[in-house]
DNA sequence: AATGCTATTATTAGCCT
DNA sequence: CAGGCTAATAATAGCAT
């Protein structure tokens, strides 16, 4: 009965410089990381955009986005350039090249399909990865005293550790990302841990992963994602 | 009293999907673009990430945002853990960028060899902790079937693999150095000299400046700010 | 270190110019 | 077609847990 209330001094005006303190410059990236990727997501959603962000965190861990995926978008990026959908200016003077940009458009387009193809389909994986890694004997380097361990077994262990680290990271954020929109959608069911049916091909990666894709649930607004040009390749 | 004719609607709750009026996604496309462009800017700025941002228009336009540069994002993206040489990349367009950016990057990699060096130092304590959290409890966690894990308890297991990892990697990552300390012992003391604040160079860039305008309003950039254009027309 | 909780600031949808 | 305007929504700084 002696709390009354807490007068939170709410949002606070700040100035857009480094922040000195250690601590607060962790939880502030933390916290913006979410917020950017959020807004990326969901530029890419109400206009349709393709998007990629990659961020370092000040530690140097790498965090990702992607929609369709990082590693398409850096393709498009790096090779097509500026000129993806510049097909129009392909030249009339010269047939041959118009042909070939739209071989390189429609082979960019099976590569994010590949890309969201691959993305589904490590969903179901992670997790059953997680639980092979696991049983694959690394519980017992676990269990051991990390002080009598040599360097090999160090970074045995390292890797071990690295790879479902990300599993896990990527299982969490989704569940966290998915109750957060279920309950800005509409039903505002208390259930956290449901799976809805397949999203649309969004990624949100967390590390470099090497393949690094994973399937951001949606709430299932008949949002087609646009492209469905299923061209295959040749 | 009469019906007084609101000046404005102010802003209307939307519900995130595509948005169907292609003029109104153009719009909202190109406010939005501005905004998230801005907020990566300020997460650079205020925790010292570095990030990079590729977005596609609608239309197929690409734009982007980095921070020190979208390539240098890129590079060591690709190019997996921390990236060394990232200096390869450097901006042959802007000599001056080049040498801001060799600055900054040397920079760069005095933290992170002071940071190991603080490593060593605390190698005992890391350990102790590694063994401490293992006996925590959390070994009981690892053993179960991570697909029946629930949303808390999936979060819980990823806290205690990131610290875990993070600590094993220190440890790892002490002795990988010892090993291979023969080969580079340079760079360190020498980029010391440099300021402090790493000199961050902004990299904006826009596939095609057809609209040659920026309208992403930056303060008055207290630093060289480094200008590039996307993968655009040079 | 990462969440939850407010009070505030920041962003922006719908209109207009 | 980009740039203002305004009101309402979204994001979040500072604290507490």
């Amino acid at each position: 009965m002696a709390t009354r209330r807490k007068p939170s001094m709410g949002r606070q005006k700040i100035e857009i410089k480094r922040i000195e303190s250690e601590e607060a410059r962790q939880v502030c990236f933390s916290k913006r990381r979410v917020g950017l990727f959020k807004k990326a997501n969901e530029l890419s959603i109400l206009c349709g955009a393709e998007i990629g962000v990659i961020v370092f965190s000040p530690a140097g861990q790498p965090f990702s986005f992607g929609h369709p995926s990082v590693d398409s978008i850096i393709d498009r990026f790096l090779s097509g350039g500026p000129s993806p959908p510049t097909l129009a200016s392909a030249d009339r003077r010269m047939p041959a090249a118009r042909e070939m940009m739209v071989v390189r458009e429609l082979n960019r387009q099976y590569t994010e399909l590949a890309a969201l193809l691959e993305t589904e389909r490590r969903r179901k994986v992670v997790l059953e990865e997680a639980v092979r890694v696991k049983r694959a004997g690394e519980a017992a380097l676990w269990g051991a005293n990390v002080d009598e361990l040599g360097l090999g077994e160090l970074e045995r262990l390292h890797k071990s550790l690295e790879r479902l680290r990300r599993d896990v990271a990527r299982c969490a954020d989704q569940l966290v990302i998915e109750a957060a929109h279920a309950r800005s959608s509409s039903i505002a069911a208390a259930s956290r841990s449901t799976a809805p049916p397949p999203p649309p091909g969004i990624h949100l990666g967390f590390g470099r992963g090497l393949e690094g894709s994973m399937a951001l649930i949606l709430p299932p607004p008949p949002t087609p994602t646009a492209f469905g040009y299923g061209r295959g390749l040749f």
